[in-house]
Order: C-alpha cells, then sequence, then structure tokens
RNA sequence: GGCGGCUUAGCCAAGUGGUAAGGCGACGGUCUGCAAAACCGUUAUUCGGCGGUUCAAAUCCGCCAGCCGCCUCCA
C-alpha cells in the first residue's frame, strides 16, 4: 500500500513501513478518568479510529492500545473534592468514557490497559532506568535525568538550553536539574501507594504509557499518538524513558491531531466553554458528529459553531437520501452498461485519500459527489431503464460506497429509510403540535388542493410552517418534515 | 524570549511545481397550481502582501503583515 503519514519526529509525510511486515503495533494516549469526556477528546478518539480502522481494511494485523491513566493527581484531587474513593472515581469515569465513545461509534482498541494494572512494569522500567544511568533516587522519589539523554528534545524540536532559560520549569529540590521529572512519586499521607524499591508510592505521569506501550507492542513498534499539546512534555519524555531503558528506537512515526476550539475560542475550563460529548449528543445525531470531525484535516484546528455543526447534519442527512435513491434505482433495473465517473473506482480513490495521510476530507468529499451522481440518475433517468445503469454495476458501487463510510468513516450504518424518517420528524414533540393534527391538516389540504382552493391549501401550509413544520408535495401525496 | 504552525470564494474546506476538489449559503433554470425536495447552471482569471527561482508557483525561497499553538495540567 502507498501509505504516507506525517511523522512529527521528522515534520515530513513519509511512506509507512511496519517495523514487522503485515502487522501493525499503535499506541494511542487514551484519556484521565476524572471527569465527563468532552469534544477535543471526540476528535482524538474518532481520527485515531479511523486511522485503526483504515489499517484494518487494509488488511493489516493491527494491535492497537489506548489506555486509561487512572492513578493521578487530578483523579485524587477529584476525589478528595467529591468524598470518592479514588479507585471509584476512576473507575466509573472509565464507564462514562466508554458510553460516550460506543455513542459516536468507535471500535475498541484491541487492549485498554490501565495504569494500576502495570505497576509491577513501571517499577521494572524504573529499576532498569536507575541501572543504565538516566534516573536517580532522591527521597523517595525516583526522577528522570534529561541531561543524561543526549537526544532529548528531537520530537518537539526543543533544545535544553531553551527549555532552562524559559524559566518556566518547576523549581523542585530534589532534582538536580530543573528539566529533570518524576518517574516515581513518594506518597504523602493519606495518598495511594504502591509499594516500590524505593518506598510506598506511585508513578509519575509519563512512564506509564512507557511501560504499558513496550510490554503490549515490544521495545520498537509503529505508530504511537495523542492529542497535540502531548508532543511536549508527555511524548518527549516517554521517548527519553523508553529509548534510555532499552538503548532501542521507541515508536518509529508520531501522529498529533489538532485541537478542536469552540467559537474561534480555545476550550478551557476558565472560559467556561467545555463541551461534553454526552451533551452534544443530545441535540446532534453521533453520525453527524463524526462527520463533522472529519471533515478538515486532522492537524488543523477544527471550529465547532452553529454553523458547522449544522453543516454537518444537513450533509449527512444527504448521504442518507443518496442512499435511499441508490436503492430505489438498483430496483428499476437500468440497462445501462456502464457507471457515471463519480461512482466508479471508488475502492482506489478513497484509499488514494486515505493513504495520503488519512485525507478525510477528500474522502468525504468522494462519497457526495457519489451522492450527487445517483441523485442525477434518479431524476434524470426518468424511469428510462436505457438511462439507468444495471443493477449489478449500482450494487458494486453502492457496497463499495457504504463499505467505506462503515468500515472506515463509521458513517451510514442506519438503515437509510429509518434515518430519514426519524430526521424527518425529529424535534415534532418540541413544536407544539402532534403528528394526529399535522396529518389531519395535510388532509384538509389535500381536500383543497384537489378543489383547486390553493387560498385554502396555502393558508394550511403556512400555518404548519409557522409552527416548524415543511411540506413537501409529491407525486404520491404531501409529505411532512420538521424544519431544521 | 525560544520553538512550531496557519492565512484558498459570503462561510467551512481539499489541493505542496503543470494551470483552483467537496460542502454550506446565494442567485438563475427544470419540476410544481405556487412552493418544498431533487437535479442542472452561475458564484476564486485567482490562492494575506511584496519580491525572487522556474518554461511553469496557491504550491519552492526571502522579506513583511495578521492569526494561532506549544514551552505549565490539558485531546
Amino acid at each position: 500500500m502507498g501509505l504516507k503519514i506525517y511523522n512529527t519526529l521528522t515534520r515530513k509525510k513519509e511512506p509507512f513501513v511496519p517495523v514487522n511486515p503485515g502487522k501493525v503495533g499503535m499506541y494511542v494516549c487514551g484519556v484521565t478518568v476524572y471527569d465527563m469526556c468532552h469534544i477535543g477528546h471526540a476528535r482524538s478518539v474518532v481520527l485515531f479510529d479511523v486511522i485503526y480502522r483504515y489499517l484494518l481494511k487494509s488488511g493489516l494485523d493491527v494491535t492497537y492500545i489506548r489506555n486509561f491513566t487512572d492513578i493521578d493527581d487530578k483523579i485524587i484531587n477529584r476525589a478528595t473534592q467529591l468524598g470518592e474513593d479514588w479507585k471509584h472515581l476512576a473507575e466509573r469515569f472509565v464507564k462514562e468514557f466508554h458510553f460516550d465513545m460506543d455513542a459516536l461509534g468507535v471500535k475498541r482498541p484491541s487492549i485498554e490497559p490501565k495504569a494500576t494494572d502495570h505497576i509491577q512494569d513501571i517499577i521494572s522500567l524504573i529499576s532498569a532506568l536507575i541501572d543504565t544511568g538516566h534516573a536517580y533516587e532522591a527521597d523517595g522519589d525516583v526522577m528522570f535525568s534529561v541531561t543524561s539523554f543526549s537526544t532529548y528534545g528531537k520530537l518537539s524540536g526543543k533544545k535544553t538550553e531553551d527549555l532552562v532559560s524559559g524559566a518556566r520549569v518547576e523549581v523542585d529540590e530534589k532534582k538536580k536539574d530543573p528539566l529533570d521529572f518524576a518517574l516515581w512519586k513518594a506518597a504523602k499521607i493519606g495518598e495511594p501507594f504502591w509499594n516500590s524499591p524505593w518506598g510506598p508510592g506511585r508513578p509519575g505521569w509519563h512512564i506509564e504509557c512507557s511501560a504499558m506501550s513496550m510490554r503490549y507492542l515490544g521495545p520498537t513498534f509503529d505508530i504511537h499518538g495523542g492529542g497535540a499539546d502531548l508532543t511536549f512534555p508527555h511524548h518527549e519524555n516517554e521517548i527519553a524513558q523508553s529509548e534510555g531503558a532499552t538503548g532501542e528506537p521507541f515508536a518509529k512515526y508520531w501522529i498529533h491531531n489538532g485541537f478542536v476550539n469552540i467559537r474561534s475560542e480555545k476550550m478551557s475550563k476558565s472560559l467556561g466553554n467545555v463541551l461534553n460529548i454526552r451533551d452534544i449528543l443530545k441535540e446532534t445525531h453521533p453520525e453527524a458528529l463524526r462527520l463533522f470531525l472529519l471533515s478538515s484535516h486532522y492537524r488543523s484546528p477544527l471550529d465547532f459553531n452553529d454553523t458547522s455543526i449544522r453543516e454537518a447534519s444537513v450533509g449527512l442527512e444527504r448521504l442518507y437520501a443518496a442512499c435511499a435513491s441508490l436503492e430505489e434505482i438498483e430496483e428499476a433495473a437500468g440497462r445501462l452498461s456502464s457507471l457515471p465517473v463519480e461512482l466508479s473506482d471508488l475502492d482506489s480513490r478513497f484509499r488514494e485519500a486515505m493513504d495520503d495521510d488519512f485525507n478525510t476530507p477528500k474522502g468525504l468529499a468522494i462519497m457526495f459527489e457519489a451522492s450527487r451522481a445517483i441523485n442525477r440518475i434518479h431524476t434524470e433517468s426518468g424511469g428510462d431503464k436505457d438511462k439507468i445503469p444495471a443493477p449489478d454495476l449500482l450494487r458494486k458501487a453502492g457496497n463499495e460506497l457504504a463499505g467505506w463510510a462503515r468500515d472506515v468513516f463509521g458513517i451510514l450504518n442506519e438503515n437509510p429509510q429509518d434515518f430519514l424518517e426519524k430526521t424527518r420528524r425529529s424535534g415534532t414533540d418540541e413544536l407544539g403540535i402532534t403528528e394526529d393534527q399535522i396529518r389531519q391538516l395535510l388532509d384538509e389540504r389535500s381536500e383543497a388542493r384537489k378543489t383547486r382552493n390553493f387560498k385554502l391549501a396555502d393558508e394550511i401550509r403556512d400555518k404548519l410552517l409557522e409552527k416548524g413544520i415543511l411540506i413537501e408535495d409529491g407525486p404520491e401525496g404531501s409529505t411532512w418534515r420538521v424544519k431544521q
């Protein structure tokens, strides 16, 4: 395959060559389980879900690891705040994470390891770092010595001198050098702890990912991913710890996704504009949210606002409408022996788009072009069998299209008729009119139209429109839908 | 202060050397009693500005302007 991936490590698009032919090891930093997941988490999780799905579709044997950080300062603080056992709190938010991600149609990774299940791996790794001279014990803590690792900064492009002069580094007497970071933290009174050669304590933030990735994928593996903010210091530190301990190269390709802004502002707790996935899904179809998240390139910033999410919803409906049209023209038993270009070679065109550093916007463009071609056949053939491609041709195109939409993008999983019907009447409850009343008014209007009383017919239509109901007259009578 | 990125139509957004995908919106047309939906057509002689390299640049180089991210927990 001709997959190219933009590698943060080299700042270039590079051909993807797996360490072991036919196999892929992929590790993505998951969430710290102390709160509900927001739209930013959704972007990262959906992106790597699509990457995982694409690698699987390419016939690769993928081992996909996504961890949970279930012991950390934030968890301890939140637990104290709520008067809840920290372990209970962590488990609760693991469940919430799964609830949201299942709703978003995210495939479960091969393994979802938790930091607390890997304390022994972590301790072994720290011991190895002490043995190799990359770490030192300091009063119950263990610190990583940044200056001991000569290539420190290679991922984020930082020089250690610049970092020191940046002067934003935390001062800590236990550190020999201000840049050093904790591998193991001695437990304070009342804090959760595990016993270790250095006394009771818990792992630092970065070490768990080194320990768990190497545990499941070996010292060298293919892809390591996460949000752009994790590049430094988290991933930089992971490299230092892992390569320092093993002496072998760590992850080969580093993939980082851009941030989601909310109405052009950075999403942050202080601005109070953090959007939870749970809340968004109350008003937005999960597939529309996926479509939105995949509508721009993964490394670009993405702005969440009323327009962008509405466009995604409209777009999803358009794709489903095309699916429904396709079913109809398939049943028409056409005799045309060729397909329009927009419906030809779909597999190779989708592959070309995804091979180019997972260009999902391009992939979506192919779907929209195909939809337009389907609609065109639908309306312009006028039922003329000589203008409709033969069913087997249409079926092939439809299968390719649906295959990519479902298997890779994770959309169009519903029955088109059911989806459209559901969308048509979604939100009726809030309009102050029942479906029976609508039906009744529609019947009245049909009568009026039969007798060519268009004044009354239009009055009824306007009245319904005021309520938010849109009427569509078709050859088989009138239908209604809730105006979006 | 250090490092990195971005700037493409009214809006969103692909495109990294060969002459501007796609979506939303708007306008005109077909259809309709009129609409709606759907389809067709139009909507960037041009890619922040100024120079340079080249037969050829949105794409490469330089300078300038504006915006953003990271350097501290953060997807």
